[in-house]
DNA sequence: TTGTATGCGTTATCAA
DNA sequence: TTGATAACGCATACAA
């Protein structure tokens, strides 16, 4: 068989409408059959599947989303698919969503407001069942604003947005982690310890300086304001220079330890501690980061590091869209975070 | 202005119809302005625009795919996704399709070619205009298959797939980086030399193991096959086992120098010799691998490695789609390695 | 059980 | 220059 003419005039995809034809029926009852529409005989089903399979037919989603109203896709929104971080989540997202024949679109923001309320838009346009997303700053007016306006299943990334309770969200409970960490460190004899963390408008450094603070009450230790750096973003750029401000301090106030408010801000961190050449880290200066990456594991010495699982809160994140898109309720899953402990944190001397 | 009761019922898209309803004129009109066609009154587009920003309307690009027969849209195929190589690629990719109004449809196949396959089917009748890919498998009939039937735009990511000769393809040019590679070792003393590589239905696989092999033959060594291991997969678990089984090879046989093929591999490789407490790289053992990463830079001692711009290959590949939708022919691009030297390949002694 | 007709939102063709 | 209408590919309400 040749499969009829479709395959010649300029490759056009066979539709419904060929397979119909071929089969002789109308395009209704191979729909219904594509459908598992309960109402088909079982000679109209042979029928129509011999065609499709003569014609090698595959549905088009273009012309079924349009008709459905839903195009089983879903968006992904992030500042940077190429941090880890987020490069876990995406992939525990797609593996979930992929199962049960979503797609997933994604778009990198770059840490702008102005793309993250581009990209809603464009993905909103697009007709996205769902939105998976991370904004990069939760207190942006167009942002939120954007989001306020669609109707769209959304789960949040470890983010808090006050004014979208009809969305559900996964989050890290770094809390936690970040009091475990503190602890641990106090315990070993720091009593000068600095945190380097991110913008006050996510959820995860504010959480982070929250639990950082109340842990040093706990102790009755005073938290040194000035071994507190926030950065305008969790950068390796901010690492390296918020580091080598610490590494400048007088002897007498320099901090003993330092906490790392993510994965590239350890990087930074390392650079500037191997360019200065001292102190070491797991000698001179004990370490801990948040987010555990292979960096961390096979650093010499390993790092200790408050860690979660990235991918599975990708999953989560993906079974709470469907979930949503199921019907079920917004709903908040907290996910756990663990101090896992290796060698850079060491003992005050 | 109450912005019409097109926002009460259920909150149902804003369509061109409104619009239309809005200005008081015919759809075509509204459709005409919006797409900038000449030959538009300035009074008739003044009232369309006033309707436009009176209802907040923005275009269902789900319509304008189907009629126009391009969905401003491009699959992205890799096998993992989290893997920082393809992180950095994916990232490339979209930072430049976003500027020009597309998105990225990105689908992980774990390395299973079956799964590429059905992605390859999914994102076709998705009618992605083009399709930016690293297969698992280049000899895989299925794939193959599924790729020729395909007239979308094709760009191959470091693939090589005879029989598409539709495609275009960015490539590394992973030799040169070897030959570097193999040649720095050899100027070190070292004699015998273990590749830790993987399939060689991959193309850099094969193209990094000819480059292994070439160089020892300029510099007349003989290549011991048995310190010459070629994994399933380039993994984290083949990298330790691998580590594992030369490092129990008898002293005289043993290898002093290793070639990681890749990012996951070093990681397997490092928890192999961490484990195993010796030989130490940069002492008794040597070091060099593929693809720069943060854990390279960073480790004690800093790892020698051959070295690309994923990020770039992302954007060129994205370049190439774009050039392609536009009517462009397919061409190659490839990009250089280069080899980057640290401390992790020492004199033999 | 099957076929006919309509509409999803848009754009392009055609006539006015 | 503008408006009416058909078509993209599909799924459904309704008629037969």
């Amino acid at each position: 068989m040749d499969g009829s003419r479709a395959a010649v005039a300029g490759r056009r995809r066979v539709s419904i409408k060929d397979v119909a034809r071929q089969a002789g029926v109308a395009v209704s009852s191979v729909s219904r059959v594509l459908n598992d529409h309960p109402n088909v005989s079982a000679q109209m089903r042979q029928r129509v599947l011999d065609a499709v399979a003569a014609l090698d037919y595959e549905r088009d989603l273009l012309g079924s989303s349009l008709r459905r109203g839903t195009t089983r896709s879903v968006g992904f929104l992030v500042s940077d698919v190429a941090n880890t971080l987020f490069a876990d989540m995406a992939k525990g997202a797609e593996s979930e969503l992929q199962q049960a024949g979503y797609s997933l679109v994604v778009t990198n923001s770059d840490g702008d407001p102005a793309r993250d309320e581009r990209s809603i838009r464009l993905l909103s346009n697009r007709r996205v069942d769902g939105l998976i997303l991370a904004v990069s700053d939760e207190t942006d007016p167009q942002t939120n604003r954007a989001l306020t306006q669609l109707d769209n299943a959304l789960v949040l990334l470890d983010r808090e947005l006050r004014g979208l309770p009809r969305a559900s969200a996964v989050l890290a409970d770094h809390a936690t982690g970040m009091s475990a960490a503190v602890d641990h460190l106090v315990g070993l004899g720091h009593r000068r310890i600095a945190l380097l963390g991110g913008p006050l408008t996510l959820r995860p450094h504010r959480e982070r300086l929250d639990a950082f603070k109340a842990a040093h009450r706990r102790r009755k230790i005073a938290v040194q304001p000035d071994l507190v750096l926030i950065g305008p973003t969790v950068s390796a750029e901010f690492g390296r220079s918020a580091t080598a401000r610490l590494l400048a301090l007088p002897a007498d106030v320099r901090p003993t330890a330092l906490i790392s408010g993510g994965n590239l801000v350890l990087i930074g961190l390392l650079r500037a501690l191997h360019e200065a050449g001292a102190p070491v880290v797991g000698q001179d200066l004990s370490l801990v980061s948040c987010d555990d990456v292979p960096l961390a594991e096979l650093h010499y010495p390993p790092i200790t590091v408050v860690a979660r699982d990235t991918v599975e809160m990708g999953r989560v994140a993906a079974r709470l869209v469907l979930e949503r898109l199921h019907g079920a309720n917004p709903r908040t899953v907290t996910l756990p975070t663990q101090l896992v402990v290796r060698s850079s944190a060491v003992a005050l001397r």
